[in-house]
DNA sequence: GTCTATACATCGATAGAC
DNA sequence: GTCTATCGATGTATAGAC
């Protein structure tokens, strides 16, 4: 059984290996991250880091936990409003946010594309998460059809997914959002 | 200077080597292709892979460039219609198709997953002539402003990006495609 | 616990014999 | 054009010093 001053210090280590980790998958693309390199980042042997991750994929699924729970702290955060268009708004601009600010994030919690990678349940668990919160307010702007929820997701993904691809770190994908957000309530919550 | 013959034969087993490497990677993941598993499927040496390719990601620009070709095939292959709504949903019905059908391709030519990969100048000659054709018939049925042929892409992407993620195989997205086209219409073509 | 040292299988790639 | 031989780097693992 570890002391409580010995497991805060493996935890705090623990943690300043993802920090190097995220470094690493934001400036050198997700698949570039290598044990090695990891380990030379922070100062240690990279047999030493097997002390903190039972493998790489280990490493992979803490990252996609913390980007997840990053997400949800974001959600939790929001002073969402009432009005129907506001909230699809306030949603939309979250996660598309999120999305388009680090592609390797997005392409570890959005995509699959790391072989043989499957999140922990855990993990897994806090990407459900981050799925029932959302669709929870997209419940109360109204939108009940599953149909018409598939298409709000579409829709934002597919806005983050061009931002992404053709001009990261601009906005010309994103500053469609609103309008494309009225184009959707005029569809889904507005039939003529 | 190589004969004819020789050209010919040496044209066959490069293209049989692409052929194992889209089984490959169709079935195991587009990062999962390696030269020796390459090799292993085509019953050759890994080393041999090198006579005919100058290294991995040459087989990726390769695999790059005829997905492009099939698409512009396909394109070019359609009997367009001449009403505006017709042309958009006979557009995005194409690349939708093209990109749900395979993962692996659309991982490889919509998305920037392979470290250090870049697409030859000829093979992006492909891409941007798929991006040349499709813009005209945009342009064709109304579509003038750039924004709106943004938020076109976004929609085709996005609805393709949410298939292959969360139903691949299925259709659960695919099927929404009408609608979204209607939206569309309704939004850039039809203002009120 | 964390380190050093060492090992093994696999990867992309090259040199040179035939 | 295909082979053998080989290289450096990778992920993973074990043994043992401190």
């Amino acid at each position: 059984m570890p002391t409580d001053r010995r497991r805060v210090r493996h935890e705090a280590t623990r943690q300043e290996i993802l920090d190097a980790a995220w470094t690493i998958v934001r400036t050198e693309g997700l698949a570039a991250l290598t044990m090695r390199g990891l380990a030379r980042v922070v100062g240690m042997e990279p047999q030493s880091l097997y002390t903190y991750f039972r493998s790489k994929h280990d490493v992979y699924d803490a990252l996609f936990a913390e980007g997840n729970q990053v997400l949800l702290d974001r959600l939790h955060a929001v002073d969402w409003p009432d009005d129907p268009r506001d909230l699809l708004r306030a949603v939309a601009q979250v996660m598309l946010t999120f999305d388009a600010e680090d592609a390797a994030r997005s392409q570890l919690l959005f995509q699959r594309t790391i072989p043989d990678f499957e999140p922990s349940a855990a993990a897994y668990a806090l990407a459900e998460a981050v799925f029932a919160y959302c669709g929870g307010h997209l419940t109360r702007a109204g939108i009940t059809e599953p149909a018409d929820m598939d298409l709000f997701t579409a829709l934002v993904a597919g806005l983050g997914m061009q931002q992404l691809a053709n001009d990261p770190g601009g906005d010309r994908w994103l500053r469609l959002l609103d309008r494309a957000i009225d184009m959707y309530v005029r569809e889904v919550l507005l039939p003529a």
